[in-house]
DNA sequence: GTGAAAGCGCTAACAA
DNA sequence: TTGTTAGCGCTTTCAC
């Protein structure tokens, strides 16, 4: 850095600090003996620069190792090339997969990924009730089962932020969903079709949680396919077979405890997620029962370790998941128009080893 | 929002946009009645504010909804109020589970959390001898199982970004890191102490690892101490009986059939991550072989499911993990001193139901 | 204790 | 095709 020229009025010192040997927009024009407008355009690749000056800029700039400020060109231009992404809880695993997807197209589209996590139901709340936290940070948002009540979906679409919804629809967001409730008959259908007829549900939906407008609404879902495969096949719903349960392996395998406990047990069990599943063959291992032969037991996602575990199962694709999600989310941004865009999540049944015919 | 008295010079239009409704620090300040400086001055709770004034000041914040710009701040200011992290990939068990203990202390210390991965060696690289993309994003990063250049080093400590590594050391930053060869020795002297001799490693290092810098160290680490246990025992070490494999269930399956294959197979399987050692016992349980009964086989991490699938493993705790080092930026970046702050992370066995005593 | 004003680095009119 | 310049919203001297 050599003195500068300086010709203007007094310069007060930078009052904090620009990383140290951070080149800027001025240094990359002086380098190059241009204004800086042209070497913001130039760098940008927008037209009306002679090839000529375009290629003596992106060698200036090149040499001075410059990088545009993100933060000073989110102040000029209102946009900060940034999207955010909003889960209940990171370490789980579907919502992991989903952010490893998201992860993946954002950063070949050269966007930031923040990411927020909300927990508990307070956290949940103040983060869709007030779109004016994330509104100058990011372009726009990824929704992964968490919905916007009603009352604060003006509130987004007029904060600018761009939403996407994955898991629930939110309209007028566009939105990736699965139908939970057919899937849930899929799996049913398959249990009914190996001959059972006393199915226990492992993740149900809570009982109260009507009244919470935030409330995840894929247990009910789930819950309501069951009992549609059930009606259907003339079978009487039994409510003491169904389970509400935190979609963890320790609730899935408490829930199958109870269920296997009991005096006409099931011969057959659908937990609403993997990891419920899986919790529920060591349930039924610590009871002594055999999976299949003594009961049959089929999960939900296709996590990462269901086929180690030769868990039938329900697959969604969580990764491909994120993606979609996220071009949504970039079509939006590029077409600057909310649509109702959907992608309809396709899932499949993969019959594993711990479904069988029923044997009594 | 009605109209502007604006005495000022000629305003020519706003380049493009702010949000629509976002108010300013102007805002705020017209409708308290005093001037900005004392409205950034009481909204950041600085000294040199009237009582009064400071409550006129938030009350008119509040009724504005007022937030401050980020980009904004960190233009003036040059911090970012914003962390990275980086890691190799995001899906995975361990990795999920660090990130979730970031972004908790993170997100309580009122910090953005940007999401990086680095999945292919060539991500690696470029980020890690980069220190530039990032300097004006954010103020800090956490370094998950990723390893600066020593010719970086400079770069990174000059680029004013603070780094914290997890995983491995990288001097002179701060660390978290577990005695990968402690906890790998503990293990294997388990088995050993069970009466096993002939031991199979799955997931030792890569042969032709050392010649990249980059390269994860963990596996050599988990090797040496592997080695150590059975030297210390008297144990001839058998190349035959070490197979390097990348760190998922499905490398964990092939790599126990091969070694249960061999004529003199072993009689128990020490996998360097529990997704491994899943795998593991899903190739035991496909070749006709019980756990623990035929083969022990004990693990690394305590996955979720771990317990699940009751298995012996090294308990390391990841969420933890995530928490301190960020207690370590966090401190960092309040000092402003770079020392090599360090924190080790303590491991334990946890013997559940796949280990048993040799029985042939 | 408070205000005026100069920037932070960039973009986008507008003029040339 | 290029340069000049007025901001974007905030923080921080410096003067009062």
């Amino acid at each position: 850095m050599s003195e500068t020229p300086d010709p203007g009025p007094v310069r007060t010192p930078r009052p904090s600090g620009r990383p140290p040997g951070a080149s800027t927009l001025e240094d990359v024009a002086r380098v190059a003996g241009v204004s800086v407008a042209t070497v913001s355009r130039a760098l940008r690749n927008l037209p009306n620069v002679a090839v000529e000056t375009r290629t003596k800029v992106k060698a200036a700039a090149a040499d001075l190792n410059y990088r545009a400020d993100p933060s000073a060109a989110r102040l000029a231009t209102g946009r900060s090339n940034a999207i955010g992404i909003a889960m209940p809880f990171v370490g789980q695993w579907y919502f992991a997969q989903v952010l490893a997807g998201v992860e993946a197209v954002l950063a070949s589209a050269g966007y930031d990924l923040l990411l927020y996590s909300a927990a508990t139901p307070e956290d949940r709340r103040r983060f869709l009730t007030d779109a004016l936290p994330v509104r100058q940070r990011v372009d726009g948002v990824v929704l992964i089962d968490l919905i916007v009540p009603p009352e604060e979906i003006g509130a987004w679409s007029a904060s600018g932020v761009r939403l996407v919804s994955v898991g629930q629809r939110v309209d007028p967001f566009p939105s990736v969903t699965l139908d939970n409730e057919a899937a849930a008959r899929l799996a049913v259908e398959h249990l009914i079709g190996l001959g059972h007829r006393r199915i226990g549900l492992i993740g149900a939906s809570e009982p109260d949680s009507d009244d919470d407008p935030f409330h995840f609404k894929v247990p009910g879902a789930r819950q309501q396919g069951y009992r549609d495969a059930l009606t259907a096949a003339g079978i009487r719903i039994d409510p003491a077979l169904e389970l509400p349960a935190p979609f963890e392996w320790e609730a899935g395998q408490r829930a199958a405890e109870q269920l296997l406990g009991l005096d006409d047990p099931p011969t057959a069990l659908f937990a609403t997620s993997d990891e419920m599943a899986i919790g529920a063959m060591a349930a039924a291992r610590s009871l002594g029962l055999a999976v299949p032969h003594d009961v049959s037991i089929i999960g939900f996602d296709d996590h990462d370790l269901a086929r180690a575990t030769d868990l039938t199962t329900i697959r969604q694709p969580a990764v491909e998941i994120g993606g979609w999600a996220v071009n949504l989310l970039l079509k939006e941004l590029a077409t600057d128009v909310v649509e109702p865009d959907h992608v309809d999540v396709p899932f499949e049944l993969l019959v594993r080893g711990s479904t069988t015919a029923r044997s009594r």
